[in-house]
DNA sequence: AGCTATTCATAAAG
DNA sequence: TCTTTATGAATAGCT
């Protein structure tokens, strides 16, 4: 799989060689991995280069794959002399692993990743449990929702209240001026110049604006 | 590289798993072996199927690479003396915890147990997440059932034309037996005695017996 | 390190 | 499992 077909016998060159190790290690190790993973297999991978480098890949553990190849070929158990604290984080990392283990499959099936083998009994009932989740999952948003509309609506409310009350200030304040104003203008008549009357001032016309928020309604829900 | 593209995930069909397992095993030892070769490495490579069944290619020899693996990691960092290998499991446990911590986390969310100090984003990807799970489900089922209807539409034609079979058969011989009573009729007529021409005899009567099912339609789906 | 022309590995089907 | 075949991957030989 390359420019020319090669044959398989150790490379004389070093460079060559330096450079094909690290291509086929790399490969090697990537096809490991892909075993493992595809065919749910433990896989251990020691690599030493000819400068006595260490590469090495291991599905789960190289002491778990060690440990294992060990006692299938039923050799030296005692290759590690085993204190009895080992063996407990041993059992304890065994239980965790297995716990691990089988909420993993429960959630491969929870999230459909892996329902083969499963009965329609089996999938109708994790059916039920992602339709009832679903229902949880729904309630749950609906409630934050409408606790976050119901705040809109009681700040908004507020604020309405609020506005109406500024509304009815600018309204005597310019009532007053008008009183004021006519006032000026009957002092001013009496001191018998013609002056014309004036509109409102510049400075108060914006009185007249009317901050009208539309009507509150009731918030859904 | 094969007929078509494939996702690194665990394959769900066991049988499927085993052939793939089959032919990826044989290919990563060979490439294990010609990187050893080719470039003068020492390689230990351990595999475990998912039957626990064990293979495995070395080099040299195992026991050489493992030694020079524990060798090269006790230089590394003294993992395996007891001390730092009580160290190694309980590192071991915490991580292990720590994704299974996370995982039931996950769970309990997936599941609607635990819902508090999720933001409404996060709520809606669990939601789209259980909406694709559930999707998933109903699609397996429906798989299923349909192939079961499958099976059985593809049995009653089978059934309902050995039906058709008999049927024909039964007409043939009541046939047979009206033209052998007309004969004996006949027969008898010639010896003279005035009998009544009978009617079919009480044994052949159920020959007239349809044996008529409705006609099989095409199952839905 | 990249780049291709090739060879290889292997997924799917029988 | 073994074979066959179509295709995607890995990589040998160059730059």
């Amino acid at each position: 799989m390359g420019r020319g077909k090669i044959v398989i016998r150790r490379i004389d060159d070093s460079t060559s060689r330096q450079v094909t190790f690290s291509k086929r290690r790399k490969g090697l190790i990537k096809k490991a991995k892909e075993l493992a993973i595809l065919c749910d297999a433990e896989v251990g991978l020691i690599i030493f280069s000819n400068t006595d480098k260490l590469y090495d890949f291991a599905s789960s553990s190289m002491k778990s794959a060690i440990e294992r190849f060990n006692k299938t070929k039923m050799e030296q158990q005692q290759l590690f002399n085993p204190a009895s604290e080992v063996k407990y984080w041993q059992r304890e990392a065994t239980a965790l692993r297995q716990e691990l283990h089988s909420l993993q499959e429960n959630h491969r099936q929870l999230t459909g990743e892996q329902l083969s083998g499963l009965s329609v009994k089996e999938l109708h009932n994790i059916e039920s449990q992602l339709e009832m989740s679903l229902r949880g999952i729904r309630l749950k948003k609906e409630q934050i929702l409408t606790n976050e509309i119901k705040e809109l609506t009681r700040k908004r409310n507020v604020i309405h209240h609020e506005n109406l009350e500024l509304s009815r200030k600018v309204q005597m304040i310019h009532q007053e001026n008008v009183k004021l104003h006519k006032k000026a203008c009957a002092a001013s008549s009496t001191g018998g110049l013609g002056l014309r009357e004036p509109e409102d001032a510049d400075d108060e016309s914006h009185a007249q604006v009317r901050l009208q928020l539309s009507q509150p309604e009731q918030a859904p829900l």
